[in-house]
DNA sequence: CCCGATTAGTTGACTTTGTCAAATATCAAT
DNA sequence: ATTGATATTTGACAAAGTCAACTAATCGGG
């Protein structure tokens, strides 16, 4: 996937040339919807009506970037074929809801799924790892291309497949060193923990949560076994643009609640005073700074900080 | 990034949802242009001419997917204005070899640099590791959809930046899953021999090369030292997208330059006798089969194979 | 409650883009 | 030279996109 830092005329060019890419290849998928009685703007309208019934005029055209003059004419054709209602709108009578006539929504549902089946056609000659390789460099893209944060209901926690293992530690790699600059060191030892967690795994008393969005990796945390009654929660990650919206409380949540499903009578992580965010996570959860030690890792100075929680209190 | 395979139909959506996204996002980028006195379709013409200098209108047609009624016409906008040159072309007396004039080639020229400085931009707020992702995550992207088999001279062999051996293990887990249905064994060892090559790396006798393609992770070699007169190849693999280009001759070539630069007198691999590309590839290079034994490793019955290769003859 | 400024949407008058079929000029091969 | 293909042009439109003027409602003070 990934790269030794390029300068920015080379993202430059990549996105252009992207940009050219998809421009044709788009035009072949736009075309072959002649097929069917609607223009192609006519077929985009009536898309967005049928997603978001009683809108106006004003967020369909900003939604599809078309001209409210030229959204206005469009919707009378469509109003004209009986396949679209505009409605008084509550309240703001400047404003119409639209809405599909039943006719609309049976012509939409013609109209999706010929373009599903479209789409398919393309994919077909996919296997099933390049599918997902493809979903999640769309999802990279359009993140990366949309500065907007994504909805807390996107992210699904799973567990791992083959390949996250290593997806992770490139991830964390990646990631503290451009946020605090470590070292490849770190990546040894985040390689090493997961080497381990994979020949050791036991399934009973272990897991391993992915916090998936869109088939790209947003963040993960392990559960793994010290002793007994003793748990060890590891890896805990997340990507920035996937925090401020509860999913790190949701993860500890997912595996607190694993860790006294499993019986055990502790939990205890490890962490740098650096990493603030996580922090204050834990805190909130009930855990308890146990112990404080200097270090030198991963080419930086840094405070290591033992947490502990005790579950069989409460 | 990654996944956890998906139905064939959320990869549809996934494809449709960004379609859509990029649509909209295209659209507001293509509207800008309206600041110079050519029209869309006018500047992608002149971008096709001034790239390509000699061609048909043929050709720009179907490069831009564009009707070649329409493309006519605009030729002849562009002529008009004196921007375009219309030639004889050597050969056939029905197609005229296009060429920008100076004038042309100027007017090309602020439109491209226009176009390149909205996409940097666009592209301001991402930091160096937000490019790279971008970068990589748009090759993937097009490699997918576009069933072409990538030039040789896209790639490149580099050393590994930070993040990359992480990534290594995931394409290798994952590689060899698919292809031999290989389990999480694997990609524990993977991560086990990456933690140690990071960790005992001697930059002077060791190395890992890295066949990148416009950001993305093509394949790898690594030398590691045994001792002091013999070096060990390790960890060679190549994605199935770009095999059947040489890339794989001109990784071990590579590596066995830098290997005899090293004054090593002996290179030793260990493979598995299921992979026959890579077998063969040895062969090539003069490795000779020391040894073959049955094993049982990642979830399947292999044969695992020693080759060995003296530096020392020749 | 009224008044000016804003906002949502419509309409008219365009230009640009995209489509299709017919016409013209070669070319390649018998 | 004739025939069937190929490259390009032209004509006639349909669809998409632009821009400015216009109508009707709403909002935010006085």
């Amino acid at each position: 996937m990934t790269r030794q830092s390029r300068s920015g005329d080379a993202t430059v060019a990549a996105v252009r040339h992207f940009t050219r890419f998809f421009t044709r290849r788009i035009g072949v998928l736009r075309r072959r919807l002649y097929a069917s009685p609607f223009s192609l703007v006519e077929a985009r309208v009536l898309y967005e009506v049928a997603h978001h019934p009683g809108t106006s005029a004003g967020a369909v055209a900003s939604g599809l970037g078309l001209d409210p003059g030229q959204l206005s004419r469009t919707l009378n054709a469509l109003v004209r074929r009986g396949l679209v209602r505009r409605r008084k709108a509550t309240g703001d009578a400047r404003r119409h809801a639209l809405e599909t006539t039943a006719r609309g929504a049976k012509a939409f549902a013609g109209l999706d799924s010929a373009s599903r089946a479209e789409v398919a056609a393309l994919l077909a000659p996919l296997g099933a790892h390049d599918r997902d390789a493809l979903t999640g460099a769309l999802a990279t893209a359009e993140r990366l291309l949309e500065p907007a944060r994504p909805a807390a209901d996107e992210f699904v926690l799973r567990s791992p497949a083959i390949g996250d293992m290593g997806a992770l530690t490139a991830a964390q790699a990646r990631l503290y060193a451009r946020e605090y600059g470590w070292n490849g060191e770190f990546e040894a030892l985040v390689a090493e923990i997961v080497a381990k967690f994979i020949r050791d795994f036991d399934p009973a008393r272990e897991r391993c949560w992915i916090a998936d969005r869109r088939g790209e990796i947003a963040g993960s945390i392990f559960l793994v076994k010290e002793s007994d009654k003793v748990a060890k929660i590891r890896l805990v990650y997340l990507e920035p643009w996937a925090r401020g919206v509860g999913l790190g409380r949701r993860m500890l949540a997912e595996c607190l609640a694993f860790a006294r499903a499993c019986g055990y009578a502790k939990v205890v992580l490890w962490t740098n005073d650096c990493l603030v965010d996580a922090r204050r996570l834990y805190e909130k959860a009930g855990f308890v700074l146990v112990e404080s030690e200097r270090h030198r890792s991963f080419g930086k100075d840094l405070v290591g900080q033992s947490w502990s929680l005790d579950l069989s209190a409460r």
